[in-house]
RNA sequence: GGCGGCGUAGCCAAGGGGUAAGGCAAGGGUCUGCAAAACCCUCAUACACCGGUUCGACUCCGGUCGCCGCCUCCA
């Protein structure tokens, strides 16, 4: 069997991918900030950790999967100023804290069900864990690695002597480019928050007790007390976007390390972010679509994701428009065949997979997780002469790693077809027999017009939702 | 300003020192009363531009331009 190599950040490289225990592997992946909805780009991050599981339970490892869900901490500023993002997410909606995550934190999980992304074994929120970053937070107390400002709790980034590795960073390097420091009271630049105290006179909607005062975990300290709890430490895999290299994942290890003195995670990977008809994507350009957008313009949440599956994770994609229609179609057709092979008889179970279609199916998957080369494979597959057990067998199996439902698509789609349809269809069907051609294709238009098409086959006419 | 990535046909893209995967679109064909679907065929002397290394480069090196990112919240 081919080996899994994947990327790892750590180090910039391939790396043969092995797990430190058995044939198991902890996996971590950062989740949604739960105070507006995920756009496409931010979908895209998932979908690439959603086929880096399946590739790994396609290569037979067990996988346990964590992710976390911020509901508290993450400020719109990482100068450890600024205000959290759930308590203005809530102020500008009129709601609590507490409705503006559950809101979007369901509106997040509806749309990764759409997309068909598997769901972790374990979704963590931060506020359910707040005692676990307490006694992490005072783990690195003991240690030394903290000190006490007006507004805070603070990690001292120059105690830990890697601090910077998976960004390839130094220190230095970063204060260089730094710009104006805004907190005095910092010793390092790049020192962060682990507790911050609730502003004095203000009754904030999510804040805890602590040894230190009332207050709210910083944003980095959940990821690192609940993988740690959730995984042990050191875990397999951890992931998320390339913006989380140099800040959010470099203080997640700067944390756990410091806290439990070994290895944070042995492979971080990252996933690229997505460009609109190439110009950077965001609210303030207007392009930051939501896949509801997508789906209001007729296109099928997998469509979205094909179109992800097409573009290396570790690779810009520049989302077009007709580029989105060319998955569509590139789709639709991927379950043409699905459709002809049922109808054809073809019986999965009956099917065999041709070990030299896998082998090569299997070697882009894992070579770094090349799906857009193994699409390739697909496709040179399904329009090779194949018995259609044969097809379907196969399709369906490598359906586990590219998670297009094609196991949900039969051979006859059963519409509901009103009476008026049914009738016209009578009618036309009719004048064909009759040879009376001119009087078929009015008829046709007319169901047209009622939104159906009519493809005519050697059993009969059938219609087709346009 | 410092650091990094990318630039492959109309669009999305894989690849990688030995002569360009795949998908969509487009053109032609088989089938059909006509369509649709499916299937078959065609479709980059060429990989931003300019130099260099090499028997040979799109692939390596240097420079230029463009785009994207990080250093500063962001998937």
């Amino acid at each position: 069997m081919a080996t899994l190599k994947l990327f790892n950040t750590l180090g910039r490289r391939k790396e043969e991918f092995k797990p430190l225990y058995d044939n198991e592997v902890g996996m971590y992946t950062c989740g949604p900030t739960v105070y507006q909805y995920a756009h496409i780009g931010n979908l895209r991050t998932y979908i690439f950790e959603d086929i880096l599981r399946r590739v790994l339970e396609y290569n037979n490892y067990k996988v346990k999967h964590v992710m976390n869900i911020t509901d508290v901490g993450h400020l719109t500023s990482d100068a450890d100023e600024g205000e959290d993002k759930m308590e203005v997410g809530a102020r500008l909606a009129g709601k609590s804290a507490w409705e503006i995550a559950q809101l979007y934190t369901e509106a997040f999980f509806k749309d990764t069900e759409r997309l068909n992304i598997l769901k972790p074994h374990i979704v963590c929120k931060a506020t359910d864990h707040i005692p676990e970053q307490i006694a992490l937070i005072q783990k690195l107390e003991a240690k030394g690695f903290t000190y006490r400002t007006s507004d805070g709790i603070y990690f001292d980034v120059s105690k830990f002597p890697d601090y910077g590795k998976l960004a390839g960073q130094r220190l230095e390097e970063k204060e260089a480019g730094a710009r104006v420091e805004v907190n005095p009271e910092k010793r390092n630049p790049a020192d962060f928050a682990l507790w911050k105290f609730s502003p004095k006179g203000v009754k904030r909607q999510m804040e805890w007790d602590s040894p230190w005062g009332v207050g709210f975990p910083g944003w980095h300290i959940e990821c690192s007390a609940m993988s740690t709890k959730y995984l042990g430490q050191p875990f397999d895999i951890h992931c998320g976007g390339v913006d989380h290299i140099p800040i959010h994942h470099t203080n997640e290890i700067a944390q756990s390390e410091a806290a439990e003195g070994v290895k944070m995670a042995n492979f971080w990977l990252h996933g690229e972010f997505m460009i609109v008809e190439g110009r950077r994507m965001g609210k303030s350009e207007g392009n930051a679509y939501l896949l509801d957008d997508l789906i209001k313009r007729g296109y099928d949440p997998l469509a979205f994701r094909y179109l992800c599956l097409n573009t290396h994770y570790r690779i810009q994609l520049n989302f077009t428009w007709q580029a989105l229609d060319g998955a569509q179609t590139a789709l639709e057709r991927l379950r043409e065949h699905v459709r002809t092979a049922r109808a054809g008889g073809g019986d999965p179970a009956q099917g065999k997979i041709s070990p030299e279609v896998r082998e090569r199916f299997l070697a882009a998957i894992n070579d770094d997780l090349n799906v857009p080369q193994a699409l390739g494979v697909v496709w040179d597959f399904v329009r090779s002469p194949q018995n259609p057990s044969d097809k379907l067998a196969t399709l369906l199996d490598f359906d586990r790693v590219l998670g297009l439902r094609l196991s949900e698509v039969h051979a006859e789609e059963t519409v509901e077809v009103p009476q008026e349809v049914r009738e016209l269809l009578t009618q036309r069907e009719a004048a064909r027999k009759a040879k009376n051609f001119k009087e078929a294709d009015a008829l046709r238009a007319k169901i047209a017009q009622l939104g159906y098409d009519v493809i005519d086959t050697p059993q009969g006419p059938k219609v087709k939702r346009r």
